[in-house]
This record gives structure tokens, C-alpha cells and sequence, in this order.
DNA sequence: TATCCCCTCGCATCAAGATGTGATAGCGGT
DNA sequence: ACCGCTATCACATCTTGATGCGAGGGGATA
């Protein structure tokens, strides 16, 4: 088994250290790289191709460019590297802006030692490892409440959003609910109070999310 | 400690007695109720106020009526209950449509029985676990693919668009950019041609789907 | 320099949408 | 029988959007 090529971006040193020497001792692993800060590592990853870690260990807060806004150009100096945060604190946005940009794993610093080195094999394997707070974050991205509320529409003013979402004018709505064309301007007045919105724009974003 | 309240769904008499035996063998977990369908134990909630697990361990593949379908029915009945799918299949559209529902937590059948208990524990705590190939399909959700393939559009004409879908006029949009109402409307018609689309629309939906 | 693309702006015109006032009719519940 | 809700339609008015024609300035490039 080849050992698992690390990146670490980190610029506090105590942590830095600590993660040096527990990974780097490790046989599973060879650290082929540690930076301090984003500037540093991506310039290390420009002057040298051969430096091409397979998973990245990388700090969210650090001085200079955050490591969330050097996701993106890591992954374009090394497509297929695997990205775990790791992080002091658990704000939904910063996980969330994380994951968007790429990255496959999110820590908390407060885990162990041990913990950090299972997520990297995790990682390795194709799998990710999320904390157990973040993970339940990230599911309550999917499910924000209970809230599968379809639209307070009638069954009608639904018909009337779905026509114009697919984008057909009022006219052509009119034509094919076999309806007339001031019907379906007020039906559109009726569905604009109750959602409290006032343009055809809002209507198709509010039906679109919701989807 | 309270022992914590545990439901299992599970129509494999095999996996069911396993459960049962191992997690309800532990002094932490209270097994309160065991069913082998959803029609059981959603009659069972109904009929028995009392029976009131704060964890239920549900199989995704259920006759009758689906683990899935079933959570909606349970989140009515017992709004605070932690939900735990357990699934021999890992298929996206499966995890997110339990996610959507409202599971919190979503594990491989073949992992093992000690994990099982330890999430649930870790839900009993607020917090998630996720297989990790089940966590890489959920992160992979947010960031599809390095596809940051921006539209055809100039940087300008991108700035229009977003201002358009963010529900803004062409006034506004003239007003928040600082440029004429009339330039807008050029820039929308350029937008127009090299979208080859013909309205408003169109147009947000078109931004829309590709984010 | 000549050329091309992009951004900017103006005017004009017609189509489409937003909004107000009002009216008729069916259906279900009190 | 009366009330409330929904669906239907009409007319009027004003705003917004779609589109065509034209034009000047700036930057990049051949």
C-alpha cells in the first residue's frame, strides 16, 4: 500500500506541529508538503508540479486569504485533490461556502488526533467524515422544518403558477385553461396578495425554489 | 443517565432481532417499540400517547408503505423524534429524499452493530452520522463538479442577470449599477440574442437551473 | 491605423404585465 | 336564506418589458 500523499495548510504552530508529527509519523501517510498560509501553499503548488498531495488538511481561518477562498484555486492547480477543512468554529455559512467550493470534509479542531487521521483515510477511500454537530447542520440544510407546506394556492391558482413558470404568457395560459385572458389576471392578482410578491420574476422564483 | 428512548422499523426478521438484541441488550437504550411495517407503528403512535421514542432506527425498504414515505406521518405524530434510515442500497436520490423528508442520519446496513448504536447516540446528542460513502454523495450535492462554467455572458451582462433574478426591475437594475434604464435594455437584448431566449422568464430560469 | 468587441446611452413602438373597481355565479356551511 | 370563498369575466390605466435603429467612447489586437 502506498502511503497517502498530505498537504497541510495551517498557520498556527502549535497545531501545525502537532498534526506534522502525529501524520507524519505515520507510515499510512507521507507529508509532502506544509504551508502557513493559502499565498504560500498555492505558490509552492505553481513552482513545483511534482508536490501533488491527494488529501489536503486545510485550516479555514488563516491570515491572509482564508482557506475557503483558496478552494477554488487549489482545485484548479490540482483537480483531483481531496479537501478536509478543518475549523474552530461550526457556523453553518462557512461549512456551507466550504462544501460549495469544493471541499469533501469539514472538522472541528476539537477532535482527536486519531479522529483527523480516520478522516483522511476516510477521505482517501472516497468516503468523507463530517463532525457529528456539522453533519447534523448539513441534513438540516435539506429538511430547514417540517415545512413541505404546498403554497397556500388553490388548486386552480396552482395551475395558473405552473403555466406561467413553464413560460407561457398570460394570453397563452388563457388559451390552453381554456380560460379568458382578465381571468387570469386576476387569478395572477389573487396568487400576488397571498404570496405578497408584485412581479412575474418573484412568482417564478418563489415556484422554482420550492421545487 | 436516562436511557434513551429507541423505535426500530424493520421488516428483516434477521436485522430486526439483531437490533433488538444488541441495542436493547444496553443498559443506555430503552427499546420502546419494534415494528415490522410502517402501516404497524404508525398505528401504533396513534393509538398509544405514551409511546414516544426520542430515536427510531427506520428501514428505507419497507413493504407496503416506504420508510421514506412514512416520515412525513411520523414527524406529524412525534415532531421531536431523530430519525435514523438505515438502507442496504446507497442511491442518491434515496438519501436526499429521506433528507427532505427529515431523517437526520442515513447508514449502510452493513456497517456494524457498534456503529449503529454510536450514532445513535450521536443523534440522541444533536449531532449526525453518515456512512462516509453516503457523506461523500451529500457533499457532492453541494458542489456537483469543479463546473464553475460561467454562461457565455460577459461580465456585465452576468451582473445584469443577477440583478434580474434577484427580483429587481430594469430600473432598479439601472439605478443599483449606475447606468441608464435604456442601457439595461441593450444589455438584456445582447443577453437575449446569446441566450437565444425572448423573456424575463426564460431568463431566470435559465440562471436558475444552473446554480 | 483600422477593426472589432464591449459598454454606454437615447428614442420610438408595441406587447405584456400589474392593479383597481366592479360584477355574476356556483358551492358549502351556518 | 345568507355568508364566505372561489372562479369567472370586463374595462381602464399605468408600468414594465421586448425590440429595432442609431451612436459615441475605450480597449485590445492585427
Amino acid at each position: 500500500m502506498k502511503p497517502i500523499a498530505l498537504a497541510i495548510v495551517e498557520d498556527d504552530p502549535i497545531i501545525r506541529d502537532s498534526l506534522r508529527t502525529f501524520l507524519g509519523g505515520d507510515p499510512q501517510f507521507e507529508l509532502v508538503h506544509t504551508a502557513v498560509s493559502m499565498e504560500d501553499f498555492l505558490q509552492t503548488l505553481q513552482q513545483d508540479e511534482r508536490i501533488s498531495p491527494s488529501v489536503l488538511l486545510l485550516d479555514i481561518q488563516l491570515p491572509g486569504q482564508s482557506g475557503i477562498e483558496g478552494i477554488p484555486s487549489i482545485k484548479k492547480l490540482r483537480p483531483g485533490i481531496d479537501i478536509i477543512m478543518l475549523t474552530t468554529f461550526e457556523e453553518s455559512d462557512k461549512i456551507f461556502a466550504a462544501l460549495c467550493a469544493g471541499a469533501c470534509s469539514y472538522l472541528s479542531k476539537r477532535v482527536s488526533l486519531v479522529t483527523i487521521r480516520d478522516a483522511v483515510l476516510t477521505v482517501h477511500r472516497g468516503g468523507s467524515y463530517m463532525s457529528p454537530s456539522i453533519a447534523r447542520k448539513v441534513v438540516e440544510h435539506f429538511a430547514p422544518v417540517p415545512k413541505k407546506e404546498d403554497g397556500p394556492l388553490t388548486a386552480r391558482q396552482q395551475e395558473i403558477v405552473d403555466c406561467i413558470v413553464d413560460g407561457l404568457s398570460y394570453k397563452m395560459t388563457a388559451d390552453k385553461l381554456g380560460i379568458s385572458l382578465d381571468t387570469v389576471r386576476t387569478h395572477i392578482k389573487h396568487i400576488y396578495q397571498t404570496l405578497e410578491i408584485n412581479s412575474k420574476g418573484e412568482l417564478i422564483r418563489k415556484a422554482l425554489d420550492k421545487k
